[in-house]
DNA sequence: ATTATTTTTGCATTCGAAGTCATTATCAAT
DNA sequence: ATTGATAATGACTTCGAATGCAAAAATAAT
């Protein structure tokens, strides 16, 4: 019963009465094979149940079929769905998707060794710890890479991202026209890129309307870091009157927080904006005022510019950037008057 | 620059002055080499950059070091955290996740064409669309298989399972014992087999306490869809105090629905409960009464099995169940006395 | 020192499909 | 019928590491 032998090519081109390159040929494209032979090939391998062996084929084609998606567990909500668009897209484009969690810079290295040896057509990285030096070792292991939200310095990978700078634009316009003056930041974790270039994006876009010295608090993606950070803030000399957040999850967060411990009314006591457009956005306790990624744009031409890539290896690495959507809900609006 | 050629045991071989055998071996665990040949072969191999080839080494052991994992984008919220604990197991037991996205029953045949193909070492399954036909399948293959919530006839798969029947025990007690009498099921899709055994585990502990003919709603696990729900509901004859979701996100859609479009307050007028233990449930604004999966326990034991059952094919199939935890949340009180 | 024993080592083969190349079959044109 | 061009075919080699086996070296026992 262990006895079960899987059934090669040359098992086939033995019952067909043909070579076993004619086997092969017939499950490649638009090669040389006639119709006649093509058939019989195809009744006998059907009858023996072969199927082609991805391994050996890996080994003399130098195409492993497989695209390593790399990414953290951290806290942030869109991941789930990024990587669900992502692996069916490439699975339309005949790659499998090989699941790697970096959650902190130690992994690394393990993670790096496991895709050299694997032999990966590409890279797709989503994670927060992985750092410029290892970026470059895919160049020399001739290895594309697509960044996802990670703008890199160089040419070294190519990277789609969602458009920050005009997102927290649109959001602090619509806070700085309904007179808010007294700012909260509640930033993501520093280690995280995406979380950096939020931050710096909403001191410089309140800046330039002349906020200056906003006060940042810092948290880590998650519901209860929200929390955490507007009760600090709380405590500080500062009392925010809008609060600007690194990410959804955060937002709804400082949401309760302000809600529970502070009474506040949102959004007649306090403004509140997120980023990323996660469902529970939608959800009716909370409709936060956000900007939703075009994950759909992002996913497809991360797999795209990444195909491309495979196949012309030397094509220079490309930057696309997409503008999210304002989703205008209710957690925006007039400064109160103090009295 | 194209001439990037990957270093091979050969290589190693040659510069160090051994055979290509001597530098397999010291490669695998508890070969005979003598020390000096080790040092001499992981110096050179270290010089020159050498990383064995993962592919080769599939094709000749058979072992392909990688396990699929088979999910549906469903809008079961717990399974992205699942999938992160399946992958940091599977990786300390040196296996890679290849991940499949099984959405309709149309894309399982074609899932299982790669699993042959890609030879995996063993499969882990999370989806709904997944007929004991094709688990079949899988023993012809020698494939170990184990499955996640979902119990199966025979004893071809292995599965570590929730104990639902204990949870919505548990938690139609509470309700039970709060004097409610007019129940409402919210159902995950028929598909889902674990919508579906959640659904016969209500009816059943529903009839023990003398409740018969509970009307039900169906839903697909979605926040709408729980709303929608409720909603339908309502335009019934049998208006009930309590509700028993198929999961939390219907759960939490339930909430919102009968607070914006009934005004009902929550516990005072309605009572809610859901199943998953999701991060959302703790969010002030739901406090969801709940039971929560024991994900680490489930996970941790389908690696081990599917080790166990790679190793030793032989074993026979084994089913594990743990009961979930309540959660106290803030969703459920005393049924009120109706005018 | 000699034999017996164990440990190291390299040769040759294997895994399963793909691709090169020379050969043969097929068909059309003259 | 003969030639030329094209399509189809199979023998053989390749990819890179693992392993059975026999030979060689190192060690132990006498």
């Amino acid at each position: 019963m262990i006895g079960k032998k899987s059934v090669t090519s040359y098992d086939v081109a033995k019952a067909a009465g043909v070579s076993q390159s004619a086997v092969s040929r017939v499950y490649r494209e638009g090669l040389s094979v006639s119709q006649k032979t093509r058939e019989k090939v195809l009744a006998t391998a059907n009858a023996l149940g072969y199927k082609p062996n991805a391994i050996a084929r890996m080994l003399i084609t130098k195409r492993s079929g497989m695209v390593a998606v790399i990414l953290s567990s951290r806290a942030n909500l869109i991941y789930p769905e990024v990587l669900s668009l992502l692996n069916k897209r490439l699975s339309e484009k005949n790659e499998r998707v090989l699941l790697f969690n970096l959650d902190d810079a130690a992994g690394l290295d393990d993670i790096l060794e496991q895709i050299w040896t694997f032999q990966v057509d590409g890279v797709i990285a989503l994670a927060a710890h992985f750092d410029n030096e290892s970026i470059n070792k895919f160049k020399d292991h001739n290895i594309p890479v697509i960044l996802y939200n990670r703008r890199v310095t160089g040419n070294s990978a190519s990277s789609v991202c969602c458009n920050h700078e005009q997102g927290l634009n649109d959001l602090i316009k619509i806070l700085h026209d309904f007179g808010h003056k007294q700012f909260l930041v509640v930033a993501g974790p520093t280690e995280s890129d995406v979380a950096q270039e939020r931050l710096e994006c909403s001191i410089k876009s309140l800046a330039n309307k002349g906020h200056t010295d906003v006060p940042i608090e810092y948290g880590d993606f998650s519901y209860d870091s929200g929390r955490k950070a507007f009760a600090a803030s709380m405590q500080s000399s500062a009392i925010p009157t809008a609060v600007i957040c690194g990410n959804d999850t955060m937002a709804i967060g400082v949401i309760d927080e302000a809600r529970q411990n502070y009474g506040l009314r949102i959004p007649e006591d306090l403004s509140i904006v997120g980023f990323d457009g996660v469902n529970a956005v939608f959800w009716h306790s909370y409709q936060l005022t956000t900007v939703k990624q075009p994950l759909e744009q992002m996913t497809k031409a991360a797999v795209d510019i990444l195909l491309e890539q495979i196949e012309s290896p030397e094509n220079p690495a490309q930057l696309r950037v997409w503008s999210g959507s304002l989703i205008k809900g209710n957690t925006v609006g007039p400064v109160r008057n103090e009295k």
